[in-house]
DNA sequence: TATAAAGTCGACTGAAATGATCGGGAATTG
DNA sequence: CAATTCCCGATCATTTCAGTCGACTTTATA
């Protein structure tokens, strides 16, 4: 399992966004400023995490993005995985030359060590992070003045 | 905790080390040729691997390195530390710039899996490694024909 | 309908890390 | 002395990472 500032980052969006998205769709600029993450490259982890359906996007002006499930349903690892894809410490992914045509004498190793990990990370939602974060921080939200959009795919005013 | 080829390759050559050093000092050049990594990168891994004393060396014809230790006693991240300096997944290595002033978000998240990973890899030593590799290749190690030089600093011929 | 706010996409880039090489040493044995 | 082996620093090529850029599409609303 790779572990690089991009799985980082995307875990620190998503977090971003599990806690705001009551308020309608996030932007990315508000998630890019707030954590200090490139807009540009976030726009590419979202490509990655709207492609694995995590999250769903809403164009256009009040657009932004939402979780496409319910924060207890993502786990960190499924996180990591969308925006890190090949979910391998092993080097070999099951085929390749670890050594000759066998396994190499570690491979094992690392096997167990990347399901270790994963495990971990699986076993750890994004509810759970945002459970924490909202002890810490005691509810310093700010809330948007202007009338969000819905994050669900129905009307937000019922007057089709 | 980082995780990287040289880390792979730090842990194969040392099993490779262990399995053999019965006979006496194993040179780097054997070690090469069996894992099919570069002499020359061996060399650098194990400049650390000595400076942080899980191997020693043994200089001129018939030496090479053994294991400073009882294979029990050296731990798979004793390994991986010892030659990937850098131990933590937090990129912030708990001073640093997660987010403004504050720990970022995810910062305990990331410094638990690192911790994870740390222990797992920390109750594994080089002579479970051993044991499973016996376990599978039963006992194919050729012995050398030669008189083997001593792995410890006294004399092999008590003559001195 | 024009405009602005957002997401979408692909190509590109700079810098760092990785993995590897090379050359010249120093120690030790015989 | 010569061969073997460790020792060490400098260097290098490639890949990956993180980030940028520019052009485009969708949509709300003035």
């Amino acid at each position: 399992m790779r572990l690089t500032t991009k799985g980082r980052f995307a875990v620190t969006a998503m977090l971003d966004l599990a806690l705001r998205q009551e308020n309608g769709p996030v932007t990315l600029s508000g998630v890019a400023e707030r954590q200090r993450i490139s807009l540009s490259y976030l726009e590419q982890l979202f490509g990655k995490l709207r492609r694995q359906e995590l999250v769903a996007s809403v164009r256009g002006p009040g657009g932004g993005y939402c979780l496409a499930r319910d924060a207890r349903t993502i786990s960190v690892a499924q996180i990591i995985i969308a925006v890190d894809e090949p979910l391998d410490a092993t080097q070999c992914g099951g085929k390749e030359n670890c050594l000759d045509e066998h396994r190499c004498m570690t491979h094992d190793l690392w096997s167990n060590l990347s399901r270790h990990m994963f495990d971990y990370l699986d076993s750890i939602n994004l509810h759970d992070l945002m459970v924490q974060q909202r002890e810490r921080n005691s509810h310093k939200v700010v809330l948007h003045d202007h009338a969000p959009r819905s994050c669900s795919t129905e009307p937000a005013s019922v007057q089709a």
